[in-house]
DNA sequence: TGACAATACATTCGTCTGAATCTATTGTCG
DNA sequence: CGACAATAGATTCAGACGAATGTATTGTCA
């Protein structure tokens, strides 16, 4: 019933991609405080997020699901390699390189995480979001929605 | 109770900003295309777009609106105003840049926002989201979520 | 097998981004 | 009025970003 929704008059009030990029920055701010913090840049943050999230993969598939173009995530895995966070080595396919993080990289990437859980639910906390209530409505509308859009993407020819 | 969510096992597929950069960057590719081919940086297309909803405005608050920091934006205008697309004119208050649209800027942006939602609704369409149904909530939600996040900000001291 | 297409990743190179800083202008208080 | 703090925005500069392209390796088919 969306409750007597306020002017939805203009463009960029009804624009998901306005609302959703907002969002993300709300919500993402103080986390991004941290990076800096820890000399992470964003890009390498999503980088070793997934990778502690579904080990050694392959750069290709890493960077779909970090949402990065793959040079972006070039560029920051020879960083992370510099700092000792990740390693590359030749998958058998000698064409492929396997990515993980080291023990280091598993150790920052793992405190890093579990800064961003703590401040997303600080921040969701003190917004007054009720955790069951519309957030995990939210979070499956999301999902549903990305879901769909790949599953278009994918059934679409050159 | 979130109807049987599939397996919310991991880190990611419950990260709010996470879900929410990657429905924005699924949603919005096909648009940064059509912005590609007019040859308009993202930031530029964030400026403009608030441009034409709010009418003239200082570059402070155009910043705020535009979801980015107020160099980036500086530099978004040069590059506008140099093609002829923005205006700035001093104030009253000789500090401030009041910055609109020009008659080219305002044609191109209106024809842009056009293509946004075109692309947005044979997105959802495609997708198979039935406006009315999720998608108002969903809009809802994200507003709610953000304006609460922002009252919170504000609520907070130095 | 040899040649060509396809694939995986790295590299190049110009542009964009944004933290820090600077200049210009205005508010404020003695 | 005069000095200092506060504000608006421009500028600097180092680095991130990413489109285009290059190199290495593998698949495939005559």
């Amino acid at each position: 019933m969306s409750t007597t929704g306020p002017a939805r008059t203009g463009f960029l009030d009804g624009y998901l991609p306005y609302l959703l990029r907002k969002a993300d920055q709300t919500l993402s701010a103080p986390f991004y405080e941290v990076l800096t913090q820890a000399g992470v840049a964003r890009s390498e943050w999503r980088v070793i997020a997934v990778l502690a999230e579904l080990g050694e993969m392959r750069v290709a598939d890493l960077a779909v699901a970090a949402l990065s173009p793959q040079p972006t995530v070039t560029h920051a895995l020879r960083r992370l390699e510099e700092r000792g966070l990740v390693s590359r080595t030749v998958g058998v396919d000698r064409r492929e390189r396997l990515v993980a993080l080291t023990t280091a990289g598993d150790d920052l990437t793992a405190s890093l995480i579990a800064e961003a859980i703590r401040l997303e639910a600080e921040a969701l906390d003190d917004a007054g979001v009720a955790r069951g209530d519309g957030l995990a409505d939210l979070v499956d509308h999301l999902r549903d929605l990305t879901d769909s859009l790949e599953a278009r993407l994918i059934g679409e020819p050159a």
